[in-house]
DNA sequence: TTTAACTGTAATATTTTTTGTTACAATTAA
DNA sequence: TTAATTGTAACAAAAAATATTACAGTTAAA
């Protein structure tokens, strides 16, 4: 995970939270983040289809929170955005042939796969609600 | 951190835990992960900047641990690879004239450093030694 | 009923990160 | 003296992430 999505996913969110129940535009929210509206438009897909926001059409149109900011726990958000696993990419072809290669890449899912419970047992005890409200 | 530095990492410091005392060479270890060994070079000098392994030069070089397997921590393997921030890297430059722009990095920051921590202190209980006893 | 402000989405381009390659000096054992 | 090796630099290629352009479809309101 050497990408911004988590960061930018808890932007949009906790603008969302910020200002509840108005419909924010997705270039609004890019100018807050200074990133490309189109980027921003994407994860709104992605963060919709998940149930945490709705979206209207047209003029005046955008996006608000589909239920209360203390209803979202912030490992939600980031089970949504994560991609790879955690501790980063496993090697490819290693070879079979020796002790090590043959059994590397199951044990490291397991690690991984610990590893990755620990951080969503963590991120569920904070509700997007709490973290928007370090915000003035 | 989407590359396999870690990967990399544990299956080179596995390696040298399933053959203690032996010099194994770059290419050998190449072999097993099947990764160029101009790469796996460069890892070993991290981990031997680390203190987890020495080398010798020239005809029947090669690495192996510097102390027991069962004094390094897996937490300290990652520590030395991690690059960026577990949960991402932030956005760069966020509207410092919107409210949750101007904090956001900061919030984030303190997320990201508990996160750190927690795994931090997982694989800190994981010695390299309880790892490699999962390998034949 | 026309216009302007939006979302949704595709296609493509650019930039950044990661991985691989080639080359060779320095070292060591035999 | 030769062969095997580490250490290191410079560069190339591939993959991933981010940005850009374009436009069809929707909606509110003048």
């Amino acid at each position: 995970m050497n990408n911004t999505r988590f960061a930018t996913a808890i932007h949009i969110m906790t603008l969302l939270a910020h200002y509840p129940g108005e419909w924010l535009s997705s270039d609004l929210i890019a100018a807050s983040i200074n990133i490309n509206p189109v980027i921003v438009r994407k994860e709104l897909i992605v963060l919709k289809e998940a149930g945490f926001i709705e979206s209207k059409m047209g003029k005046d149109g955008g996006c608000r929170l589909a239920k209360s900011a203390s209803e979202i726990a912030i490992s939600e958000i980031y089970d949504v955005v994560k991609n790879g696993e955690i501790l980063g990419k496993k090697n490819q072809n290693p070879n079979p042939k020796c002790d090590v290669g043959r059994d590397i890449n199951q044990n490291l899912q397991l690690l991984f796969g610990e590893t990755d419970l620990l951080i969503t047992r963590f991120l569920k005890q904070k509700s997007l609600a709490d973290f928007a409200l370090l915000f003035a």
